[in-house]
DNA sequence: TGCTTATATACCCATATAAGCATGTAGATG
DNA sequence: CATCTACATGCTTATATGGGTATATAAGCA
């Protein structure tokens, strides 16, 4: 039941359900979170560290970036994900955020760009 | 997007969470939502007026008492709440709710019996 | 009208939460 | 090995939230 509460509780804040919503779609580094919704990078990741505590997502490295996904396994809180999904087109905000990813890469590429 | 936030911020709450799932079953007043929940009465009157603020329940009378129920428009809400329902076997202490939701009117006679 | 009772609300306290800024850290790269 | 950079975290502040107790309110009934 607090697994429960819990959840809910991590979707009641803007910042995480829109990171969740972009990480149905494809996995994605800090970095490219940050410059798709534009917002700071410590919020960001404050966010995904209140996300992963609870076993949504989860972190891996490529090369400098770590890039994050889903990995929700209770089957309610799927069906809820799911659901949010299949309604998005109430949400322009989340929209809007789901077109902005589509040319994540730039924001890596950006970063590797200025190392050079 | 607010009212989005907001409604999963209502469901994060156990007592809501509690009340919105014995509803779903049935009207009750809040006298039998104290009896069956085992709570105090003003905790539970103020978790219906958030719930009403919202949009989620509406109240009418019916003799001394406000009988509550679901009002749940929004098609997104819905599919949360009859996932929940849906899923309910997990979560235990909902389902000792609806057991005893079951002889709910025992609660109004109490009272009623009371006054004689 | 005055009383009783069901329900609603006010107030207080303790605790939780998000955001911003500054700083720490670990891994990659040279 | 030293540096750099992507990311994580600590600290502070402002605000929100839930619970408890006491009290207000409004409808029903005498």
């Amino acid at each position: 039941m607090k697994a429960l509460t819990d959840f809910f509780k991590i979707l009641s804040d803007e910042t995480r359900l829109r990171i969740i919503v972009l990480l149905f779609h494809q996995k994605l580094c800090v970095c490219e979170l940050c410059g798709i919704m534009d917002e700071p990078q410590p919020k960001i990741s404050k966010h995904l560290a209140k996300l992963r505590d609870i076993g949504l997502i989860e972190a891996e490295r490529e090369e400098q970036f770590m890039f994050y996904y889903l990995t929700i396994k209770d089957n309610l809180f799927k069906s809820i994900i799911e659901d949010l999904i299949n309604n998005i087109e109430d949400y322009p905000e989340l929209i809007k955020d789901i077109e902005q990813s589509k040319d994540a890469l730039k924001y890596v590429e950006m970063k590797k760009k200025s190392m050079e």
